[in-house]
RNA sequence: GGCCCGUUGGUCAAGCGGUUAAGACACCGCCCUUUCACGGCGGAGACAUGGGUUCGAUUCCCGUACGGGUCACCA
């Protein structure tokens, strides 16, 4: 009896290898395509640092027309949670990062390399498992999780390092024979590589971020199949990436020490091993404390936080560009008007280490995505937003033509606002727009420098009788505030005021605020000639009279 | 603890043996201005530490400290 009648026994349903190389043919791309994936597992909400490797990936696959993919990794049942799928393709989607290929809703894929979740590919592990069965690279293990936990509680004890490998790998020097016996006689068992390794050689890794990383040979025999059937990390992803033709694994930095263990695995089943790029991830001060963004106790790990805080996804796929490639914040000081799309990422300008997370840098990238928008773009997005997460403002936007025109307001020109961030200020930065809103509320005037009621009426009073015309241009407007700044004996000109100061009780900008505070309760607003054009004089005259003290 | 990796202003970061050590965000001041935002100008603020190597180290080597990652039938 030899590995081929342990193998049979084994498996003995799998099909020969061939089959799945040919079923799932190299990639027809030019050359230099670069092929990607995101590969998450289902079990709670996506990470930032999730959609930050996708990012990348997509990115990278883009810019060199190879493909970016989506593949489930669901080995593990236990930690598996509901919708779990739906809630990876649905934040892909927010940010506009569909994959190529790969699962598009929890039951449906596209593309030729699947099944692209892993549970479905459950035979195409057991085949592969089987074909090093036969060659003796791989060998059923008949020890409990028991005896495995009393190694380790030795090996500790002895200060040896702990896990199964050499002399303390029990079952990898099995006699055929004894192993088919004890499967026959009903033994449970799983399977594990018959590392070839050696502890006391290095190997070499180049990986695309980290630079060159030197380890020693990996040694452990992992289990590549467990008790269910189901293949480990390592092994579905040696398989996966090989037969998904991934040229690039893009991944975070906590697998960078499986490296030399994957590329022995790559190795022994006789596969090309892809190129590795290990993302730092993203950082987060706790208490003086460098820590990952955890999902537990941080709300903005999760991406859904951006999307319901209304921070554009553009905002924060720059922001993450940002992190990844410093010179990106100089290309687009360059390029304004261009997509994200056409700058050029590079691996190897990425950072090794992790960097903290900038949430005012966030919402400042924020502020410069919103005031490069139309005043329509602006609209249909905060509309977007509000009809998912603010019913007041979705209603307050009912009146396009309105909004359009209060979005507008100092949109447009070289230097727009910046007073938007996230969709989520929106309320607050235009509801005094609304009179609804204006008049229901309690308002407590600030007025500044005048703030003598009698005056103020006067000139509210002065101001809609005898100055205010809704067909002056902008000059004309302000030099009739001039005027009324004179009339009430104050400084006609800031600067004549400022070289006299004795000389005047205030200026013409004291009586603008006046205006601007009666108007709409604030001191702070954008351009008022441009509120009260679009006010028009009869809601200008209501909202003084509102205004004026008794 | 073993094995990997890292450490430049508050944050993100250029830098790759000789620099006044870029830039961005934040901060402060001034200018512009009817307010705010924008914009312009300016300011404060950094090479973790000790040894080497070198004519010269932020840059190369070694140690120390600190931080991060990893050591599962989880990914």
């Amino acid at each position: 009896m030899d590995y081929k009648d342990l193998a049979n026994l084994i498996f003995p349903e799998s099909k020969d290898i061939s089959y799945y190389e040919e079923k799932y043919p190299k990639r027809n791309l030019k050359e230099g395509a670069i092929v990607t994936r995101f590969a998450p597992s289902p079990t709670g909400f996506v990470h930032i640092g999730g959609l930050y490797q996708s990012v990348i990936a997509k990115k990278l696959a883009n810019q060199t027309g190879g493909v970016f993919f989506l593949r489930i990794e669901d080995t593990d049942q236990k930690r598996e949670v509901e919708n779990g799928v739906t809630g990876i393709v649905n934040a892909l989607k927010d940010f506009a990062m569909e994959p190529d290929e790969g699962m598009i809703s929890d039951t449906e894929s596209k593309g030729e390399y699947g099944p692209y979740k892993q549970s479905e590919r459950k035979e195409i592990y057991q085949a592969y498992a089987k074909y090093l069965i036969e060659q003796g690279k791989a060998y059923p293990c008949f020890c409990t999780p028991e005896e495995v936990e009393e190694i380790r509680t030795k090996q500790e004890a002895a200060k040896i390092r702990p896990g199964y490998y050499g002399v303390w790998a029990k079952c990898r020097n099995i006699t055929v024979e004894e192993a088919i016996e004890k499967i026959k006689n009903g033994e449970k068992y799983i399977i594990r590589f018959k590392s070839p390794g050696r502890e006391d050689r290095k190997i070499k890794h180049h990986d695309a971020i980290k630079g060159n990383v030197d380890f020693p040979e990996n040694d452990q025999d992992i289990v590549i199949i467990k008790a269910d059937g189901l293949p480990t990390y390592h092994f579905a992803h040696v398989v996966d990436d090989h037969l998904m033709r991934t040229t690039h694994v893009i991944r975070g930095d906590e697998w960078l020490s499986s490296v030399p263990l994957h590329l022995q695995l790559f190795h022994e089943l006789g596969f090309k091993a892809p190129k590795y790029a290990h993302i730092a991830p993203i950082m987060k001060n706790d208490n003086g404390n460098k820590r990952k963004l955890s999902k537990r106790k941080d709300q903005e790990a999760a991406v859904s936080y951006y999307e319901e805080e209304g921070i554009p996804e553009e905002a924060v796929k720059e922001y993450l560009l940002n992190i990844a490639n410093s010179n990106f914040e100089n290309w687009r000081r360059a390029n304004k008007e261009k997509s994200i799309d056409e700058f050029e990422l590079q691996l190897n300008k990425m950072s090794v280490s992790g960097a903290l997370f900038d949430m005012v840098k966030l919402l400042d990238i924020g502020k410069t995505v919103i005031s490069r928008y139309t005043a329509e773009k602006v609209y249909e997005e905060a509309k977007k937003w509000a009809k998912k997460h603010d019913e007041e403002l979705n209603k307050i936007l009912e009146n396009k033509e309105y909004a359009l025109k209060v979005f507008g307001i100092e949109r447009g020109n070289k230097k727009p606002r910046k007073d938007i961030a996230k969709w989520s200020d929106v309320k607050e930065n235009i509801e005094y727009m609304y009179d609804d809103i204006f008049y229901s509320k309690q308002i407590e005037y600030p007025y500044q420098v005048i703030n003598d009621k009698e005056k103020i009426n006067r000139i509210l009073e002065l101001y809609i009788e005898k100055y205010y015309d809704d067909n002056d241009e902008k000059d004309t407007w302000f030099n009739k505030i001039k005027e009324l700044a004179g009339e009430m004996g104050y400084a006609k000109e800031v600067k004549e005021f400022k070289e006299n100061p004795g000389n005047y009780e205030a200026h013409v900008g004291d009586v603008s605020t006046v205006l601007r505070v009666a108007l709409t309760g604030r001191t702070n607003t954008p351009d008022m000639y441009e509120i009260m054009k679009i006010l028009g004089k009869e809601r200008i005259k209501s909202r003084f009279e509102k205004a004026k003290f008794n």
